[in-house]
DNA sequence: GGCTACTAGTTCCTTTTGGGTACTATGGCG
DNA sequence: CGCCATAGTACCCAAAAGGAACTAGTAGCC
């Protein structure tokens, strides 16, 4: 049997999204932004743009342990999406810089909270 | 020139984590939760267990999308880091039921601002 | 001119993960 | 016996994560 037969895993009528504001719908374009705020990366370097903005090699080294090719993908992501803007100084040595737009910026709040929430709950969570 | 040759990544000294609450240090174990928490699929499966004891169908049915393995290694990875409790009932047919944990309670408040943020804010995004 | 250095990436490759479909185990019911 | 249900697991493929090495463009130095 297969799993349509199952269960009715959507509701069908609403392939395009009936209810437009509903993370829990596979259909709706919340899914597809909370998979990109709901990231490792996405919260580091949203995170970090808080404090103005910052060079690429200012970003690999605050965010410990990010690769560059992960880096310039999550910060493009994040441009593609409106939340931050990417500036290009035709300077020698060249310098890029990122900042947060103010949709960026609101962003930020409910993952700060996020960060925050793991830092001080961290030693309560069993040590394996 | 290879990458440690240009840029002191790790203040090195710290590889078991000085400042032991810092999200931003790679090696402190804030980083293994905030991957755990700040993932679709957890804060998804988090959010609906806040409305009580669910059965794995249920979930299945409320998180749409899901495929069983996927929800699967979810769910343990949650029972693993202490956020979720599962019990079994030998009944026939096989009932589980998964239910948040203190901790798991605890950790949906930012979740749930995460989602609502969101939901509230889908529409200032550029509909790319 | 040739060498080195700087920044901001890209390319290539391997490993890990995500994800779908099909299948299993258990037991009641007709 | 065959069929239903639930809660997964097994298997396989594709996509993504991730690391190390390499590139581009320009300036300064010898």
């Amino acid at each position: 049997m297969t799993t349509k037969a199952t269960l009715p895993l959507v509701p069908a009528a609403s392939a395009d999204c009936d209810a437009p504001k509903d993370v829990y719908a596979a259909a709706c374009p919340c899914r597809d932004l909370l998979d990109l705020l709901a990231n490792k990366w996405s919260a580091l370097a949203l995170g970090a743009l808080e404090q103005g903005p910052q060079r690429f090699g200012a970003l690999r080294a605050r965010l410990q342990g990010v690769s560059p090719k992960v880096l310039t993908q999550t910060l493009r992501r994040l441009e593609d999406h409106g939340l931050v803007d990417r500036e290009v100084f035709a300077e020698v040595p060249l310098r890029v810089e990122y900042s947060l737009t103010g949709l960026g910026r609101d962003a930020c709040a409910p993952l700060a909270h996020l960060r925050t929430w793991v830092e001080r709950n961290i030693d309560r969570f069993p040590a394996a």
